[in-house]
DNA sequence: CCAGCAGCCTGTGCGC
DNA sequence: TGCGCACAGGCTGCTG
């Protein structure tokens, strides 16, 4: 199944290792081979050396030296990799030709993901990163955290998974984290008082630190742009493991249910 | 304002 | 063994 999509963790240390790789380098030529990846239907890439890397949410930005950036977002499958083996591959929509033969692969199996370029100096307000809300670890405090909870009445799932509320979070750690503070997925994120919003605030920074410590979570579809996997799978406690015993109380089974359109679960018992 | 849902896409895993 | 089909899911855009 390729049920894992790069998230918080996974594109953090997707940004770490381009970071490292392609930093200085020179971008010689950009292969296009599914023109449908480019957002705007850009047909000249421009170039230009490589002089750093961000993210905003799940979306990567390379910075160009000539007020270019380019805009990656690998939404479910998408992939970047630096100098692997066997590429590209039929899932290979765009190459990054860098000096000394080097090259970036692009991969997508579902084609969702996309690639925009824009100037530099207009990132912060590209519509898609305009709408980020506060990303964690810098801008969501508790405070702001308690005050986006206290305005909405939608589940408490939906509402971490929003990405105009809070960015970075999707389907997997949103699982994980409402099982580590024991809160239903479907109370509405009003009712929870002071002191559980606070646990689910600490919770939520405690799972995506450890995604991260473990290289991110990898099933088929994600893998780090040198080519390893992420390890942080093999941690998942509630994701993924309908019909298991309960990790914590070993009464219930992890049931599965379907939120916003999305794989839900929870311990019965546990999550009131 | 919000909720719900189709659409995008393709490998997987089920039923028969 | 193989065919057909439902399913997964981040995000957009449409409708109610």
């Amino acid at each position: 199944m390729f049920k894992n999509m790069p998230e918080l963790p996974e594109v953090e240390t997707i940004k770490i290792q381009l970071e490292k790789f392609l930093t200085g380098r020179e971008i010689i030529g950009v292969e296009v081979r599914n023109r449908k990846t480019l957002a705007d239907g850009e047909e000249n890439l421009p170039g230009g050396k490589i002089i750093g890397v961000r993210r905003f949410g799940k979306v990567v930005v390379i910075d160009l030296d000539n007020d270019y950036s380019v805009l990656i977002h690998l939404k479910l499958t998408g992939q970047l990799v630096f100098q692997g083996p066997n590429l590209p591959g039929k899932h290979t929509h765009v190459i990054f030709d860098l000096d000394g033969g080097k090259k970036l692969y692009f991969n997508d199996l579902r084609k969702f993901g996309w690639i925009k370029i824009v100037k530099s100096g207009d990132v912060a307000t590209e519509s898609f990163i305009a709408k980020l809300g506060p990303e964690p670890f810098k801008d969501l405090t508790l405070e702001k955290f308690k005050e986006i909870l206290s305005k909405t009445n939608r589940p408490i799932k939906i509402v971490l998974m929003d990405q105009t509320k809070i960015s970075g979070i999707g389907n997997i750690y949103a699982n994980e984290a409402l099982w580590l503070a024991k809160i239903n997925p479907c109370v509405p994120a009003r009712q929870l008082d002071g002191k559980t919003a606070r646990h689910l605030y600490s919770v939520i920074l405690e799972v995506l630190k450890d995604g991260l410590k473990w290289g991110g979570a990898s099933d088929q579809a994600y893998i780090q742009p040198s080519g390893e996997e992420g390890k942080y799978q093999e941690h998942f406690l509630v994701y993924g493991r309908q019909g298991q015993i309960c990790q914590r109380c070993k009464k219930a089974k992890i049931a599965k249910t379907k939120l916003g359109g999305r794989g839900t679960y929870f311990c019965p018992i546990c999550q009131k």
